[in-house]
DNA sequence: AAAACAATTTAGCCTTGGCTAACAATGATG
DNA sequence: CATCATTGTTAGCCAAGGCTAAATTGTTTT
């Protein structure tokens, strides 16, 4: 038995242990858990660019290479990749600037990471670990669950 | 990306006393999320598989396949690493079973998803939405959120 | 039983994102 | 102003996780 047409008409009971959900809609959430795989990196650097230039007044592959316990290596290839995307413009051996776009980038990161590490901290969580989750959870959640998140830490206050 | 985030009004984002982290920590927040990325591909297909076992008696490629939509020729590749990490166990051309380990891992993985997919929902999410949020965020939320988000499902019944 | 079909595996390719080692540029300082 | 530590770049390696195409095995139909 194969299961590709089996249950396409069964409607969904959100009980654990029940059924699969269909096929379809399955295939629909790992390929965008997959489609964020290929952004998240790219946005934690501009990102990190960002708060680097807010916060140090400048951004150098060094700090980067440091913050992200990464080799200078690494980052020198993943900013020549940002280049080339159009998210930063660099002259060699001098610190980085954003571009329109990666400024762009830069703000939507900043503000849907500090949504999701408020909200953490409004649930209840230690701020390290509000931290480390947050780091990680921010690109896989939604702009709906975001909304929600954002309402439920203005209510706490 | 869309209006759920372009109208938040970045709360105590970017002002001075919200600066960096210690670069410690910092980096350790990255590491921590680059190291769940290597085994998160790995806990969704041993979480898949535990599903097709319990769902449907069986464990088959072109399942999985499909349901993460993906080639099979993918699938092939990656259940030899899970042979190789005696995740689960296999005759060429049969379906597969799950090893000690790997069932452990499944019931952890399912365990987890479910938490959170539950938590989402408890929060006001739209269940399609809370599915493909819990599929990416599960790998990222500590023992001490998770423990919270039950917490917080449970208060609400 | 043979043919047709379905499922699985293998081979070979590609991109990402790590790494180390060697080399090049910058800039601080003696 | 020459030297040298720091910083940045390049070259070349690796593993992971995708893909297609082709070969192999298993199952069903005629």
């Amino acid at each position: 038995m194969t299961d590709a047409n089996s249950n396409a008409t069964l409607p969904q009971a959100n009980i654990p242990g029940d059924a699969l959900p269909p096929v379809k809609q399955h295939a629909q959430q790992y390929a965008t858990v997959r489609n964020a795989h290929e952004t998240e990196l790219i946005e934690d650097y501009v990102e990190l660019i960002g708060d680097l230039i807010t916060h140090r007044g400048e951004a150098r592959a060094a700090d980067i290479a440091s913050r992200m316990a990464v080799s200078q290596a690494t980052v020198s290839k993943m900013i020549r990749r940002l280049n080339e995307l159009e998210l930063v413009t660099s002259k060699p051996y001098r610190s980085l600037f954003l571009t329109e776009a990666g400024q762009k980038m830069a703000e939507t990161s900043r503000a849907r990471h500090d949504i999701v590490l408020h909200f953490l901290r409004a649930l209840g969580v230690q701020d390290a670990t509000a931290r480390i989750d947050a780091e990680g959870m921010e690109h896989h959640v939604s702009d709906e669950t975001l909304a929600i998140m954002q309402r439920f830490t203005e209510q706490q206050q």
